[in-house]
DNA sequence: GTAACAATATACGGCACCGTATATTAGGAA
DNA sequence: TTCCTAATATACGGTGCCGTATATTGTTAC
């Protein structure tokens, strides 16, 4: 058997590479082989066409956001609000899975497949989150009120592009962290607040 | 002079659906001549080139996203949280301007001369939103965060697939903006809270 | 060393798109 | 009507990509 100086993997990892630069259009069969030096003779050996490997691109994704960062919280146990923490470091801060997951999220717009595969995991990440702040949260709408800030916190994060004064958007950020999980759930519906219109 | 079937306005128009539908890329010069019903022959009258487009795209979309909404939401006037609440519909409810608004988003992430026009069009978004926040909280720090809680807010629900077992994704959001905005900004620091790790 | 075969290179036809050059056509002006 | 001209159609060459068919190459088993 003749070496494989190119397997399967290779191709989706560079896939997925390109997938978080240019999103999914960018992926083109011919763009990956240069990249990775050889010619696309090989690729068709390994995938069906253009479209099996968007799907492995996929599988590969999906594993790699849910099971392994979910079991890597739960092992490292510790405080609720430092694994949701962690929970979010794992994906949002991570230089490679963040890219990719933020260019699934376009593409799961526009793909009703990708979509689908997207609410699996994203309903994976909301259980975890829920189960994390229900240590420190009773009422179950607001626990899911709040999963649902946070959730849309570090996705909307890096869509916006204001700026923010003197302040660094990190700084800003925290200050958010600290509204949704530092503060203690208050016992009664809303009040009325001084108003100053 | 002949009669203009296809003016400059409506290849601008028809360019912001495409990309609406299907981001940047999308935006096919013959694609678009196709969806009208014309050639591109009469395209390169209007335009230098494709690129010429989508910075009219992009003109077309900062007046009518911030101008035009600001503008509106000044008029009408009225309590602040319902002028928060009308800003927001204006473009993230809107199923001309939101899906238009998100592929901005995502295009801007790779293109730094979008970045800069959406980060002038956030800007001014802000601006409006520290405003009308100010009216019921004076904390500055605390506007801040508040107001980028918000805007992740607008956002990220576009973004995020998870499902919320019986309630409906309306009502979580409901939710959410009220505590955002419902409740009184505690006097003093983040105080210690009952956990239950 | 050689045969066999997997991995890759090469070559091909087809399609969609770009931007240009040139022909056609439909008002308005004379 | 008959020009004139702007808007559009048509035709073209070039590029990048797809997927297939076929040739080449380098390992491994013998």
């Amino acid at each position: 058997m003749a070496a494989t100086r190119t397997p399967r993997d290779r191709w989706i990892e560079e896939g997925l590479l390109v997938l978080a630069e240019g999103g999914p259009d960018a992926v083109r069969v011919e763009v990956l082989a240069k990249r990775l030096g050889v010619t696309k003779g090989g690729f068709y050996g390994f995938f069906d066409d253009r479209d099996a490997l968007l799907r492995a691109m996929l599988d590969v994704w999906e594993r790699e956001s849910t099971d392994e960062v979910i079991a890597r919280v739960q092992r490292e146990g510790g405080d609720p609000r430092s694994q949701i923490q962690r929970a979010g470091m794992l994906t949002f801060s991570s230089s490679r899975l963040l890219p990719i997951d933020l260019a699934i999220r376009t593409w799961a717009r526009h793909d009703e497949a990708v979509a689908e595969r997207l609410r699996a995991v994203d309903n994976r990440r909301m259980a975890l989150l829920r189960q994390l702040i229900g240590a420190f949260c009773t009422d179950p709408e607001e626990i899911e009120a709040r999963a649902l800030l946070a959730s849309c916190l570090a996705i909307g994060v890096h869509f916006l592009a204001a700026d923010h004064e003197q302040r660094t958007r990190g700084d800003v950020a925290q200050h958010a962290v600290d509204l949704l999980f530092d503060r203690p759930p208050r016992p009664t519906a809303a009040e009325t607040v001084a108003r100053k219109p």
